[in-house]
DNA sequence: GGTAACTAACAGACCGGTCGGTATAAATAA
DNA sequence: TTATTTATACCGACCGGTCTGTTAGTTACC
């Protein structure tokens, strides 16, 4: 096999996220990296330039991958409903739903590291997680806008802050998810967002619950689906 | 002078420390924190046996400055109110306050940049991460259940996951004031944990806002603060 | 003068990156 | 059909530099 070369590239790639998700950048090591991969020096170097090109590649990556799940994710929040404040409620509720598959705790965020490492990398690999950031806060924030056009919120709120608040629990869940070892967390701190989210728009809030205590997985949220005209 | 060493052991603990939250453990070499702090590998080593030691030592430090600063605010908050509900948004409040006051991006959380670089320490150093998380989820999760026998939510949520939200969106917030390099994020997503609580449990909800854009800094609040009883 | 605080030179391991060489498959020429 | 060339994909030894940690000796104060 002399052709594809691209089994290699992705296998270096991978073996060094799940590297640097345990250890950090600098301490994933070219030489522990092509370990995890199976390969030799001379193969990740055939592949990526320098070690800071592979940060980069990596990122690119997740940037590509994470814009396209937003944009599914959007996609189907919209069709299955017409009104942007159940679009964005549905929106939170599909990555809640992907996150609570989880059977391990959240690896974390290649973006993420990356910032606490900020220095060791160049203007261009930082760029590409400010955009990653600034994608999400715009798309998001579009979808509050003519949320807000509808339902005016009950609390004095920033659209960008409020689109940001999405991205920031999840950052915060997948570092808790790591802290505590516990998968859940991280779909748990979905769930608050769109609470959050409910509260501070829905036009007929619910009447303090009558069972407290325990989340019961969404059996009063029909109710407050329910209550949400169609248009 | 042979007698104060201690004045050297928190240079070289400051200067770690910054190094750290720019470049992550790995990378903030001891040379490189020697070079910063203004002395010499001997007397490095001479302070810390060797560098996980440091690792530990500045991580005891922060958990124990973060347990006292938690203390001071809850011991202020509930000495400006009797009723629970108004002493945890106090103390939400205190703490964006804080944040408001910064004027250059969050330099960042130790926990957080050891957390993504965990496979690097050892069991004590993680133990003292994990302990600092479960205690404010421990002491703002009993405030949470004083608040629930008096307000019931609405909409069921969790109070250990209600607890944690704050931790959750206060290094969610961290990351994203680095990303942006913007001082005023971590105030802003406090402000929204505030803005949570105040809707899941404030008995009488404010209507929805006549003026709705821009976050006016607590006009409204005022409002609502008076609608909660003293006791 | 005894000890706590520190210096400076050094050791051995490991780092990112280079380089000469090799195996394979496709393209080309006979 | 077969021989030859070419480009891609990969190997593994090696280099200079940096890493953590050591050690023998110096300084400053009681």
């Amino acid at each position: 096999m002399a052709r594809d070369g691209t089994a290699t590239r992705t296998a270096i790639m991978d073996a060094a996220q799940a590297l640097i998700l345990e250890t950090g950048f600098s301490a994933a090591s070219v030489e522990a990296v092509i370990a995890r991969a199976g390969i030799t020096k001379g193969a990740f170097f055939y592949h990526f330039k320098t070690k800071a090109d592979l940060a980069l590649a990596l990122v690119q990556r997740d940037a590509a991958a994470d814009a396209a799940h937003l944009e599914t994710n959007l996609q189907r929040a919209e069709s299955l409903s017409r009104d942007p404040l159940q679009q964005l409620l549905i929106c939170i509720g599909l990555y809640e739903e992907e996150m609570a598959k989880l059977a391990a705790p959240f690896p974390g965020c290649l973006y993420a590291s990356f910032i606490y490492e900020a220095q060791l990398f160049d203007k261009t690999t930082l760029a590409v997680v400010r955009q990653v950031f600034s994608h999400w806060t715009a798309r998001i924030g579009a979808k509050l806008d003519s949320v807000m056009q509808l339902y005016p919120p009950r609390l004095p709120v920033d659209v960008k802050t409020l689109a940001e608040t999405g991205l920031v629990l999840a950052e915060g869940a997948f570092i808790l998810s790591k802290v505590q070892r516990d998968p859940g967390a991280v779909a748990a701190q979905w769930r608050q967002y769109r609470n959050y989210l409910e509260l501070l728009f829905a036009p007929r809030l619910p009447e303090p619950a009558p069972a407290p205590d325990r989340d019961a997985a969404g059996v009063t949220r029909d109710k407050l689906d329910a209550a949400v005209p169609a248009k």
